[in-house]
DNA sequence: CTGATAGTTAAGCATTAACTTAAGTATAGA
DNA sequence: TCTATACTTAAGTTAATGCTTAACTATCAG
């Protein structure tokens, strides 16, 4: 019925495959041609082409072409949508922990004895 | 001929279903049933249980079952092992950018003005 | 013991993903 | 202009995903 793919969706899903991985890992290292991407991968450029495609949809990657080559390169913002995604989780978990200790030294300040008051 | 599943595969490949991301986020609130993991979600228990072995697989969720009900919390290593994954990525491309800022400085040092030298 | 609760497991099915091969289309250079 | 380069696009194949239904197995409560 809804038919919309969150951007978190696509971002992660374009980072779960290997071979997009380290296209976006040489792509941090700057910019860089489909050949070049492709250079490095044991499959045909057709499959890398698609691979790029995956990356560009997911925003995780740009590229235009001039002439006869495309320059591609990487999209820092969708990388941090990402990255905050899960930063957010970890905090708010990581936040919890902390609260739960406080309440735990509050109840029970003995260093480290008794199970059960 | 290789077929060992890298950890960031299964677990940025967990994280690319938005049903997986809504229990990954009840789960940073703190630990759950699988029902409650489930309640919100317009899909049978079966499904959920499976989406949760998908986040097991991936190391992104623990869970324990004592008496009937399986309980399940937050592994935050796998959580932070993607998220370090994308930072690296970014830092790279930043220091990058730094880096070609400080070039264009030092061979046109002025300020706002003339396309070409 | 009996029923309701909490979860498990196995098929089966429709869709999407990750390739391959094959056949193009534009440049760029000699 | 001829040829190699640098992609592009379209099928087609195989495997993996995200569900569903259905049938089962353990608790727990009365």
């Amino acid at each position: 019925m809804l038919n919309y793919q969150a951007p978190l969706d696509l971002a992660f899903q374009a980072l779960s495959d290997p071979t997009r991985r380290i296209m976006v890992e040489r792509l941090a290292r700057g910019p860089a041609s489909v050949s070049e991407l492709a250079r490095p991968l044991a499959m045909t450029l057709s499959a890398v082409v698609q691979h790029l495609g995956v990356l560009e949809a997911s925003g995780l990657v740009r590229s235009q072409k001039v002439g006869r080559v495309r320059t591609c390169r990487i999209e820092p913002k969708a990388l941090t949508a990402a990255e905050r995604w899960i930063a957010e989780r970890r905090a708010n978990w990581d936040r919890r922990l902390d609260a739960l200790g406080a309440y735990l030294d509050e109840t029970e300040p003995q260093p480290k004895s008794r199970r059960k008051s």
